[in-house]
RNA sequence: GUGGCUGUAGCUCAGUUGGUUAGAGCACUGGAUUGUGGUUCCAGGGGUCGGGGGUUCGAAUCCCCUCAGCCACCCCA
């Protein structure tokens, strides 16, 4: 055969993903819609209604803040129509311009969650994508502590429906920490000031105060009483007596604590743990805009994770956008976060499948009554799966069993004469036989008598 | 965005100072006297060594570029 007689190869595209971004496979996409489907039914327990937002908006609603950051993280281009368009880089603001756009016929207070992929150009690291879930929960248009309040309550009642039950939630009130910043004199310098307290666990207290000085441009003095503070420890009830102490005298900070008072007995009174709660002065999140309560939780066992839900207090939401005035309180469920907690703990069985019971091909000339078991089955609420080939047996379960399958069905041709079919538990292997026409009630009573 | 480390089958890796048809385990597919899985045994498919270019008689192995992953910084609205 000569050169020229080869034949020519395709040229294959290479299957490949963008940076940052991630395919899903059933066995994560399963654990990720039940994580979403809980949260769901948590928020909407408390009386949240959903919404969802387009995901591009105009490039100026995105921009209106316009830090350097947000233009290099932020996914913009121009439309085929000219238009200047951006893609969402959190759900807050697009919830920001919705409010001042809808608000007349929302009415306040107006609760919402939100659950919806979002974007950034960053870059990457474990954990860190470019195109990411977030999950989150606001109280748009009340100041009330009740507020406050319920938002530490959903958070309690989130990763307590998920399956966590050790795990902190840490509160602190922007207040406090702007009362004594107020009072030592450093109110223009508090943003700076607040992120690099917010370090204070990553990098040491020497280190924070050196940066406080340098690039907050307190005195050492200043910066030593800001980690004071921060550094409180003991009993919840403890730690507010000395925080009234430390702000005496400056109105903001003695109605912050006042505050951080009223939610802890509010959380309390709401069903949540004493144990679960923790006063906490050193959260201050890096995010300037949070003006009240602040909420931060830890699973205890996976400390290092980073916090899996937080949120706080802000005073005025949609002020880029409207003349009225409307404060409002979430916080968001990180959802890869705890995923990845999740994975780790051991708390994610390897089930591949989203059915519960496999209906094998085993008689290759009764696909139709197969086809019918199948359907009284799922009129009966179960989840099945028809085996597609009538292949051997031993095959069928082995994939049944691969999957993570409960049952099996199994009829041939003596079953099937019969008028019954065989139920197998895949877990413990027994195998009983029953009429075809209560074979439903039959397995629906084993299901719930196994999750009893 | 800056700096560093890494990149060999789906996964975890081996591959001797550059030398012939690139290997293992797991996973996958099929089989082991034709109605029952998770054990065992056998066989098989699957890689142009992330991609492109260069040095060389010869490169997975050296050099450059690029893409991707990880770590730190930055940042986390």
């Amino acid at each position: 055969m000569s050169e020229s007689n080869k034949p020519v190869k395709p040229q294959l595209i290479q299957p490949r993903t963008l940076k940052g971004f991630r395919d899903h496979l059933p066995e994560t996409m399963i654990p990720r819609e039940q994580l979403i489907q809980t949260a769901r039914e948590v928020y909407r327990s408390f009386g949240f209604g959903p919404i969802d937002t387009p995901t591009l908006e105009y490039l100026e609603i995105l921009t209106g803040k316009g830090s350097e950051e947000t233009d290099r993280q932020l996914y913009k281009f121009q439309d085929h129509g000219g238009r200047d368009v951006g893609m969402r880089f959190d759900l807050t603001v697009p919830l920001a311009r919705f409010v001042a756009q809808h608000i007349n016929e929302l009415g306040t207070p107006f609760k919402r969650y939100h659950i919806a992929p979002v974007w950034r150009g960053e870059n990457t690291q474990r954990g860190r994508y470019r195109e990411f879930m977030q999950c989150d929960f606001d109280t748009i248009g009340t100041l009330s502590v009740a507020a406050d309040i319920e938002t530490g309550l959903v958070i309690n009642a989130l990763l307590a429906s998920i399956g966590f039950e050790r795990f902190t939630i840490h509160i602190n009130n922007r207040q406090v920490l702007n009362g004594l910043l107020d009072k030592l004199g450093l109110s223009d310098q508090a943003t700076p000031v607040l992120r690099s307290l917010d370090k204070l666990a990553k990098i040491g207290e020497e280190k924070v105060i050196a940066e406080m000085v340098q690039a907050a441009g307190t005195s050492e003095e200043q910066a030593r009483s800001v980690l004071a503070m921060a550094a409180l420890e003991g009993s919840n009830e403890e730690i507010l007596q000395q925080l009234r102490l430390i702000v005496a005298g400056n109105e903001l900070g003695e109605a912050g604590v006042d505050r951080l008072e009223q939610i802890l007995t509010g959380m309390l009174a709401g069903g949540v743990p004493a144990e679960r709660i923790k006063l906490d002065v050193s959260i201050a999140r890096g995010l300037d805009y949070y003006t009240g309560a602040i909420f931060e939780t830890f699973l205890d066992d996976l400390p290092d994770i980073g916090s899996v839900c937080s949120g706080g207090r802000y005073d005025n939401l949609a002020e880029l956008y409207t003349k009225r005035q409307l404060p409002g309180i979430g916080a968001s469920l990180g959802l890869d976060r705890l995923l990845a907690a999740m994975e780790e703990l051991g708390m994610i069985s390897n089930v591949k499948t989203t059915a519960e019971v496999l209906v094998t091909y085993f008689d290759k000339n009764a696909l139709g009554k197969y086809l019918e078991i199948a359907a009284n089955l799922r009129a009966a609420g179960l989840n099945v799966e028809v085996y597609p080939d009538a292949k051997k047996l031993g095959q069928q379960l082995k994939y049944a069993d691969a999957r993570g399958f409960a049952y099996a069905i199994i009829a041939g041709e003596d079953e099937l004469a019969r008028d019954t079919l065989q139920i197998k538990n895949l877990t413990t292997g027994e195998s009983t036989e029953h009429p075809i026409a209560s074979a439903a009630s039959a397995l629906s009573d084993m299901i719930n008598k196994a999750n009893a």
